[in-house]
DNA sequence: GCTCCGTCTTCTACAATGTAGAACGACCAG
DNA sequence: CTGGTCGTTCTACATTGTAGAAGACGGAGC
Protein backbone atom coordinates (compact mmCIF):
# COMPACT_ATOMS: atom_id res chain seq x y z
CA UNK A 1 0.00 0.00 0.00
CA UNK A 2 1.24 3.32 -1.13
CA UNK A 3 2.50 5.54 1.56
CA UNK A 4 -0.01 8.98 1.38
CA UNK A 5 2.05 11.91 0.82
CA UNK A 6 1.05 14.97 2.99
CA UNK A 7 0.06 17.77 0.81
CA UNK A 8 2.30 19.97 2.77
CA UNK A 9 1.55 23.60 3.31
CA UNK A 10 4.13 25.67 0.64
CA UNK A 11 6.47 28.58 1.54
CA UNK A 12 5.07 31.64 -0.27
CA UNK A 13 7.25 34.19 -2.46
CA UNK A 14 6.50 37.53 -1.73
CA UNK A 15 4.29 38.74 -4.02
CA UNK A 16 2.08 35.47 -3.59
CA UNK A 17 1.79 36.27 0.40
CA UNK A 18 0.73 40.12 -0.45
CA UNK A 19 -2.08 38.98 -3.16
CA UNK A 20 -3.43 36.07 -1.11
CA UNK A 21 -3.81 38.58 1.95
CA UNK A 22 -5.20 41.30 -0.28
CA UNK A 23 -7.87 38.52 -1.36
CA UNK A 24 -8.38 37.49 2.46
CA UNK A 25 -8.70 41.45 3.35
CA UNK A 26 -11.60 41.57 0.51
CA UNK A 27 -14.24 39.27 1.76
CA UNK A 28 -16.60 38.22 -0.80
CA UNK A 29 -15.37 40.91 -3.28
CA UNK A 30 -12.27 39.48 -4.35
CA UNK A 31 -11.47 39.47 -7.96
CA UNK A 32 -8.89 40.35 -9.90
CA UNK A 33 -9.30 44.41 -10.12
CA UNK A 34 -10.43 44.65 -6.64
CA UNK A 35 -7.24 42.78 -5.21
CA UNK A 36 -5.57 45.14 -7.20
CA UNK A 37 -6.47 47.90 -5.59
CA UNK A 38 -6.13 46.53 -2.45
CA UNK A 39 -2.62 46.09 -3.16
CA UNK A 40 -1.87 49.63 -4.46
CA UNK A 41 -4.14 50.88 -1.68
CA UNK A 42 -2.17 49.53 1.27
CA UNK A 43 1.15 49.11 0.31
CA UNK A 44 1.27 52.23 -2.01
CA UNK A 45 3.20 51.02 -5.21
CA UNK A 46 1.64 49.97 -7.79
CA UNK A 47 1.27 47.04 -8.99
CA UNK A 48 -0.20 45.54 -13.32
CA UNK A 49 -2.98 44.30 -13.34
CA UNK A 50 -1.00 41.48 -14.90
CA UNK A 51 1.17 40.48 -12.20
CA UNK A 52 -1.81 40.11 -9.97
CA UNK A 53 -4.00 37.67 -12.35
CA UNK A 54 -0.41 35.32 -13.14
CA UNK A 55 0.10 35.21 -9.26
CA UNK A 56 -3.58 34.54 -8.76
CA UNK A 57 -3.66 31.72 -11.76
CA UNK A 58 -0.48 30.41 -10.26
CA UNK A 59 -1.71 30.38 -6.51
CA UNK A 60 -4.74 28.80 -7.95
CA UNK A 61 -2.60 25.95 -9.53
CA UNK A 62 -1.50 25.34 -6.44
CA UNK A 63 -4.58 24.90 -4.68
CA UNK A 64 -4.11 27.73 -2.64
CA UNK A 65 -6.88 29.98 -3.63
CA UNK A 66 -9.72 28.98 -5.44
CA UNK A 67 -12.08 30.93 -7.63
CA UNK A 68 -16.06 30.91 -8.74
CA UNK A 69 -17.49 32.94 -11.66
CA UNK A 70 -20.34 35.65 -10.92
CA UNK A 71 -23.11 34.82 -12.85
CA UNK A 72 -22.88 35.96 -16.62
CA UNK A 73 -26.05 37.62 -16.38
CA UNK A 74 -24.44 40.56 -13.85
CA UNK A 75 -23.19 43.61 -14.82
CA UNK A 76 -19.63 41.89 -16.10
CA UNK A 77 -18.69 38.41 -15.12
CA UNK A 78 -16.23 38.71 -12.10
CA UNK A 79 -14.06 35.87 -10.82
CA UNK A 80 -14.10 36.11 -7.38
CA UNK A 81 -11.34 34.37 -5.25
CA UNK A 82 -10.72 33.33 -2.39
CA UNK A 83 -7.99 31.51 -0.16
CA UNK A 84 -8.69 27.73 0.70
CA UNK A 85 -7.23 25.34 3.55
CA UNK A 86 -4.21 25.28 2.23
CA UNK A 87 -3.68 28.48 1.40
CA UNK A 88 -4.31 30.10 5.28
CA UNK A 89 -1.80 27.10 5.99
CA UNK A 90 0.99 28.17 3.66
CA UNK A 91 0.37 31.55 4.83
CA UNK A 92 0.50 30.81 8.57
CA UNK A 93 3.94 28.75 7.96
CA UNK A 94 5.28 31.34 5.91
CA UNK A 95 5.04 33.96 8.79
CA UNK A 96 5.84 32.34 11.69
CA UNK A 97 9.21 31.08 10.01
CA UNK A 98 9.95 34.45 9.30
CA UNK A 99 9.25 35.89 12.79
CA UNK A 100 11.62 33.69 14.26
CA UNK A 101 14.30 35.24 11.74
CA UNK A 102 13.22 38.25 12.88
CA UNK A 103 13.25 37.85 16.60
CA UNK A 104 16.00 39.49 18.58
CA UNK A 105 17.26 41.42 15.16
CA UNK A 106 17.76 45.07 15.84
CA UNK A 107 17.60 47.25 12.97
CA UNK A 108 18.41 50.90 14.44
CA UNK A 109 22.32 50.56 14.55
CA UNK A 110 22.46 49.46 10.66
CA UNK A 111 19.71 52.16 9.35
CA UNK A 112 22.34 55.02 8.86
CA UNK A 113 25.30 53.56 7.42
CA UNK B 1 18.08 66.60 -19.43
CA UNK B 2 18.13 63.45 -17.98
CA UNK B 3 16.02 62.91 -14.83
CA UNK B 4 17.87 61.41 -12.20
CA UNK B 5 15.69 58.11 -10.58
CA UNK B 6 16.51 57.87 -6.78
CA UNK B 7 18.03 54.99 -5.51
CA UNK B 8 14.85 53.97 -3.75
CA UNK B 9 15.13 51.38 -0.58
CA UNK B 10 14.02 48.19 -2.77
CA UNK B 11 11.55 45.18 -1.91
CA UNK B 12 13.09 41.92 -1.25
CA UNK B 13 12.27 38.76 -2.35
CA UNK B 14 11.82 36.13 0.86
CA UNK B 15 14.94 34.66 0.48
CA UNK B 16 16.62 37.71 0.20
CA UNK B 17 14.66 38.45 3.38
CA UNK B 18 15.84 35.42 5.11
CA UNK B 19 19.42 35.32 4.13
CA UNK B 20 19.80 38.79 5.11
CA UNK B 21 18.42 38.30 8.23
CA UNK B 22 20.64 35.46 8.61
CA UNK B 23 23.67 37.67 8.63
CA UNK B 24 22.29 40.05 10.58
CA UNK B 25 22.15 37.37 13.21
CA UNK B 26 25.61 35.81 12.94
CA UNK B 27 27.55 39.37 13.47
CA UNK B 28 31.29 38.96 12.15
CA UNK B 29 31.06 35.48 12.15
CA UNK B 30 28.29 35.71 8.44
CA UNK B 31 30.16 33.65 5.92
CA UNK B 32 28.62 31.74 3.20
CA UNK B 33 28.28 28.52 5.13
CA UNK B 34 27.34 30.30 8.70
CA UNK B 35 24.51 31.69 6.86
CA UNK B 36 23.37 28.70 5.65
CA UNK B 37 23.67 27.05 8.74
CA UNK B 38 21.64 29.68 10.29
CA UNK B 39 18.88 29.75 7.80
CA UNK B 40 18.89 26.07 8.45
CA UNK B 41 18.66 25.96 12.21
CA UNK B 42 16.12 28.65 12.54
CA UNK B 43 13.99 27.47 9.59
CA UNK B 44 14.26 24.00 9.67
CA UNK B 45 14.29 23.50 6.28
CA UNK B 46 17.36 23.17 4.24
CA UNK B 47 18.79 25.69 1.63
CA UNK B 48 21.72 24.66 -0.19
CA UNK B 49 24.71 26.53 -0.10
CA UNK B 50 24.42 27.30 -4.00
CA UNK B 51 21.29 29.56 -2.84
CA UNK B 52 23.11 31.13 -0.74
CA UNK B 53 25.92 32.44 -2.47
CA UNK B 54 23.75 32.97 -5.54
CA UNK B 55 21.53 35.35 -3.30
CA UNK B 56 24.25 36.74 -1.67
CA UNK B 57 26.29 37.63 -4.47
CA UNK B 58 22.52 39.13 -6.01
CA UNK B 59 22.47 41.61 -2.78
CA UNK B 60 25.73 42.65 -3.09
CA UNK B 61 25.40 43.62 -6.46
CA UNK B 62 22.81 45.97 -5.29
CA UNK B 63 24.12 47.43 -2.53
CA UNK B 64 22.20 45.73 0.24
CA UNK B 65 25.47 43.60 2.05
CA UNK B 66 29.10 43.84 2.03
CA UNK B 67 31.40 41.46 1.72
CA UNK B 68 35.03 41.27 2.69
CA UNK B 69 37.77 38.82 2.78
CA UNK B 70 39.47 37.47 5.81
CA UNK B 71 42.99 37.53 5.78
CA UNK B 72 44.08 34.37 3.24
CA UNK B 73 46.97 33.55 6.53
CA UNK B 74 44.22 32.22 8.27
CA UNK B 75 42.70 28.58 8.14
CA UNK B 76 40.69 29.17 4.92
CA UNK B 77 39.82 32.18 3.58
CA UNK B 78 36.29 33.76 4.48
CA UNK B 79 34.04 36.09 2.77
CA UNK B 80 32.50 37.69 5.36
CA UNK B 81 29.18 39.70 4.74
CA UNK B 82 27.28 42.17 6.28
CA UNK B 83 24.32 43.81 5.65
CA UNK B 84 24.45 48.41 4.39
CA UNK B 85 22.46 50.66 5.32
CA UNK B 86 20.70 50.34 2.32
CA UNK B 87 19.92 46.98 3.05
CA UNK B 88 18.71 47.81 6.87
CA UNK B 89 16.27 49.98 5.11
CA UNK B 90 15.03 48.12 2.75
CA UNK B 91 14.40 45.63 5.34
CA UNK B 92 12.42 47.60 7.36
CA UNK B 93 10.27 48.90 4.57
CA UNK B 94 9.88 45.29 3.50
CA UNK B 95 8.59 44.25 6.62
CA UNK B 96 6.53 47.72 6.84
CA UNK B 97 4.49 47.07 3.73
CA UNK B 98 4.14 43.44 4.63
CA UNK B 99 2.79 44.66 8.57
CA UNK B 100 0.04 46.75 6.64
CA UNK B 101 -1.18 44.06 4.64
CA UNK B 102 -1.37 41.47 7.91
CA UNK B 103 -3.21 44.03 10.44
CA UNK B 104 -6.86 42.73 11.05
CA UNK B 105 -6.31 39.21 8.73
CA UNK B 106 -7.60 36.54 11.08
CA UNK B 107 -6.63 32.61 9.61
CA UNK B 108 -8.26 31.10 12.42
CA UNK B 109 -11.69 30.18 10.57
CA UNK B 110 -9.96 29.18 6.73
CA UNK B 111 -7.28 27.02 8.62
CA UNK B 112 -9.20 23.86 8.75
CA UNK B 113 -10.97 24.28 4.67
C1' DG C 1 56.00 13.73 0.35
C1' DC C 2 51.51 12.12 -1.00
C1' DT C 3 46.57 11.21 -0.72
C1' DC C 4 42.23 11.63 1.43
C1' DC C 5 39.09 14.69 3.75
C1' DG C 6 36.68 18.59 5.40
C1' DT C 7 35.67 23.49 4.77
C1' DC C 8 34.45 27.19 1.91
C1' DT C 9 33.76 29.40 -2.48
C1' DT C 10 32.69 29.73 -7.45
C1' DC C 11 30.23 28.52 -11.49
C1' DT C 12 26.72 26.88 -14.65
C1' DA C 13 22.15 25.70 -15.76
C1' DC C 14 17.48 25.71 -15.13
C1' DA C 15 12.80 26.32 -12.65
C1' DA C 16 9.66 29.36 -10.44
C1' DT C 17 8.10 33.94 -9.57
C1' DG C 18 7.52 38.76 -10.61
C1' DT C 19 6.42 42.37 -14.11
C1' DA C 20 4.51 44.80 -18.11
C1' DG C 21 1.29 45.90 -21.31
C1' DA C 22 -1.57 44.77 -25.27
C1' DA C 23 -5.82 42.41 -26.80
C1' DC C 24 -10.51 41.15 -25.96
C1' DG C 25 -15.42 40.90 -24.68
C1' DA C 26 -19.45 43.01 -22.49
C1' DC C 27 -22.01 46.76 -21.20
C1' DC C 28 -23.59 51.46 -21.14
C1' DA C 29 -23.87 56.49 -22.22
C1' DG C 30 -24.43 59.55 -25.83
C1' DC D 1 -23.09 53.27 -34.19
C1' DT D 2 -19.00 54.76 -31.37
C1' DG D 3 -16.22 55.50 -27.67
C1' DG D 4 -15.28 54.66 -22.76
C1' DT D 5 -15.07 51.84 -18.63
C1' DC D 6 -14.55 47.51 -16.30
C1' DG D 7 -12.73 43.14 -15.86
C1' DT D 8 -10.15 39.31 -17.75
C1' DT D 9 -6.82 36.74 -20.65
C1' DC D 10 -2.54 36.22 -22.98
C1' DT D 11 2.23 36.64 -24.34
C1' DA D 12 6.85 37.81 -23.48
C1' DC D 13 10.56 38.75 -20.67
C1' DA D 14 13.29 39.99 -16.21
C1' DT D 15 14.42 38.72 -11.70
C1' DT D 16 14.73 35.34 -8.04
C1' DG D 17 15.10 30.79 -6.28
C1' DT D 18 17.28 26.10 -6.52
C1' DA D 19 20.57 22.40 -7.38
C1' DG D 20 24.77 20.34 -7.56
C1' DA D 21 29.36 19.88 -9.55
C1' DA D 22 33.99 21.78 -9.64
C1' DG D 23 38.01 24.14 -7.43
C1' DA D 24 41.19 25.86 -4.03
C1' DC D 25 43.38 25.21 0.34
C1' DG D 26 45.20 23.29 4.40
C1' DG D 27 45.61 19.51 7.86
C1' DA D 28 45.76 14.45 9.31
C1' DG D 29 47.69 10.25 8.73
C1' DC D 30 50.76 7.13 6.64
Amino acid sequence: MKIRREPQAVLLGSLEEQVMLAVIRRPDDAYGMNVRRELETVTERDVTIGSVYATLDRLEAKGLVSSLRTAAADASSRRVFAVTGAGARSLALTRSMRERLWTGVKLQSLLNT
